[in-house]
DNA sequence: GCCTACCTGGCAGTGACTGCCAAGCATGCA
DNA sequence: TGCATGCTTGGCAGTCACTGCCAGGTAGGC
């Protein structure tokens, strides 16, 4: 997070892609075990003494390697929580590319949030960590900061369909930037009530509130409404 | 940022203010000197060599203090851009309550942030800065973490302006997230381009873009439409 | 069975940040 | 004017996240 991403290469998910198409080595499932073991080492220690409290040194104890190995799977304490940041924004882009033809930009953002609350293995398990990340400071910041980005990346797509003009990039930053602020307001009011309720209600709500169409009476920049009112909830599957 | 904010009595401004009322002593002088200094310092490192590249034993050693000394007044390296927060937003939230009576929500926030815009001392200072935090990935994150908390202040306020249940509570949250997200899409664009144009004019573009308001069709949540198209600029001041 | 390639752990170092302690100096009182 | 008081400062050592480097070990291919 402070300076760029040196340690990248080491993220968790690597083992069975790039180079060595097939065949996962015996090497590959030891990583793949130790993966595990520290991702559940951290999250727990995180859930009991919170996460500024727990070092990288008692983690990397707990789940039996060293921190020199940690940190080469891991590049960052965050990382250990949020997980691969890069699954989450290659999924919203190309679910939003993929909504490239129907509805207009919202409803596009709308299905990239859909997509992306669906890497989480359950409800319970995205509670945890939204509550996690809600609590404390520099994790709020630090997901923030990456949220940033994923919004850079989905920028040129909403701009794509809004024009290309100078006034229609900075409508094109408000769209995406409104969307995840929605989202967060939603979030956090999900984590506020204990994760009743389904997100992607609240997070109609919210855009409702903010563009005024509560009362049907669309007014969007772009062309149709939002599309049905809300799914059941999340699936399961993550990481 | 880590954890909490201990070395906070430390703050520049509080020189006069607190217990000791008026008469400036020899003190508060000598220390206001070395906070200058020491702001001045930090600010033209950061813009010669970058955030991360400078470090804190340079700008002490530059700036004539120990470090030890430099973290009493600054709590954190990001404190030495940001200046004091807690001005921000005793300004904002003032702002705020100061127009309980007259307009919407939306009004109310964006004169909060109008009134936020002229603690800058000038647009090119502002302009200075705001390009530092846009450019520097953890100066981002923690500008971002800040105005959470920011958020989070501003949040009663509209709320009681919307009601109190449940659903008014997630609309109050998504109603001052968005016009945060739009604040940050019109600084960003606004950045973009150099300084040219209106923060305040880009950031009512930006809200139109979202809210539909552009046809001169307001369907405000509480009430009454957008105030006046925007105001000449920032004035001066800061710090 | 050996050689190679990759992985792991340890070590030292950096940079932000904090607590502690002693020295210095303005301030208030005599 | 002189002294005690108390705030302030700087230095030092220590913590924690994080990185580069190097040596040792083990899986995998031959």
């Amino acid at each position: 997070m402070t300076q760029g991403t040196p340690a990248e290469q080491g993220t968790p998910d690597r083992a069975t892609a790039g180079k060595r198409t097939a065949a996962p080595t015996l090497w590959d499932r030891t990583r793949q075990l130790a993966v595990q073991e520290i991702l559940r080492t951290a999250l727990r220690l995180f859930d009991e003494q919170g996460y500024e409290a727990t070092t990288i040194a008692q983690i990397a104890r707990e789940a039996g390697v060293s921190q020199r190995t940690l940190f080469r799977y891991f590049g960052t304490k965050e990382d250990l929580l949020g997980g691969n940041q890069e699954e989450f924004v290659t999924l919203m882009t190309e679910t939003v590319r993929a909504h490239a033809g129907e509805g207009d930009a919202w409803s596009a953002l709308r299905a990239a949030f859909e997509s992306a609350l669906s890497l989480h293995e359950s409800p319970e398990d995205a509670l945890q960590r939204f509550r996690l990340v809600h609590r404390t400071d520099s994790l709020r910041a630090g997901y923030l900061g990456k949220r940033v980005r994923c919004q850079e990346e989905l920028l040129p797509l909403v701009e794509a369909r809004l024009g290309s003009s100078r006034a229609d990039r900075a409508r094109a930053r408000a769209v995406v930037a409104t969307s995840f602020a929605c989202f967060d307001a939603a979030s956090a009011t999900w984590v506020e009530n204990d994760g009743r309720g389904d997100i992607l209600d609240l997070y109609d709500q919210c855009l409702a509130a903010v563009r005024g169409e509560e009362a049907g009476n669309g007014v969007s920049p772009s062309a149709a409404p939002l599309p049905s009112p809300s799914p059941p909830r999340p699936s399961t599957r993550r990481r």
